[in-house]
DNA sequence: TTATCAATTTGTAACGATTACAACTTGATA
DNA sequence: TATCAAGTTGTAATCGTTACAAATTGATAA
């Protein structure tokens, strides 16, 4: 039953529902850490021993098309991606590298040196140490 | 004596004014369009042919490191350079391309969720149309 | 001046994430 | 059951970046 609503879903955002893409969104709605293709390649590489990453690739490409995923390059190495697509700030740790979400104020930011601008994206990165590694220290 | 300038700079900052060093730090003072290692290098291989790329590599990384240059990765594609290193936030036109820079009141952002972390760096990432290219079209 | 030596620069090779592409598979439709 | 477009797969190519060893530079001291 889960299988065929993550399938509405997708129907609903105009992708066809294969059985690769219904398992990749899953596992990016499931794992909210921000997961790069690789991880992505390999979490779902032991249940779908076919899949190639090409498919990763594509599906990643058609979801963010679609408006139901976007890439976040908080690292300059590699992509991650998120489920989540309503505006909102990351915050990466140096320390144990794990990527925190957080609220943003959209309006307050909005600066007035971009009222003649028209804004579709923004993305907010901030970086330094998570509490959790300030009092393991 | 500009050339001399330059070269105390760089020494105050703990770097070793060497002439490439100079010339690439004047070059990104002077072109504050958030200039690639490709854009540096073709531009500055006229003036010294015999200028490696991977000097410009290494030159970035130790201004980086000394804090006199930032790296933004706007473009997934590829990272650019800023001399700039306040804190402001970056906005991308989809149309022409042209990276603008903005004003952000810091204070306004750091959200309320963050208040146990220690934030070292932030980046602000906008995109969307520029004032001209909406007029123009 | 000349020798010495570390820092810097250079060119080339290697790396790795991503993309291009052609062959194969799937599944809906007639 | 045949057809055919859409989706998947594996491999090769691309390209920005990094590693590395050799050459050059420039400061210091004999
Ligand atoms: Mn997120
Ligand atoms: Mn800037
Ligand atoms: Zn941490
Ligand atoms: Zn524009």
């Amino acid at each position: 039953m889960q299988e065929n609503y993550f399938g509405d879903f997708l129907r609903n955002n105009g992708i066809k529902p294969s059985f690769q893409r219904i398992k990749i969104y899953e596992y990016l709605l499931q794992n909210k850490e921000h997961p790069t293709v690789e991880t992505i390649y390999n979490a779902l590489n032991s249940q779908i021993p076919t899949l190639s990453k090409t498919t990763v690739y594509n599906t990643l490409k058609v979801f963010i098309e679609k408006g139901i995923a976007m890439a976040i390059t908080i690292d300059d190495t590699e992509v991650r991606f998120d489920a989540d697509v309503k505006v909102h700030g990351h915050f990466k740790c140096e320390h144990c590298h794990k990527i925190y979400d957080f609220e943003v104020d959209v309006e307050s930011i909005s600066s007035e040196a971009l009222k003649d601008f028209d804004v579709y994206d923004q993305q907010m990165f901030f970086y330094g140490v998570c509490k959790v590694c300030k009092n393991n220290s």
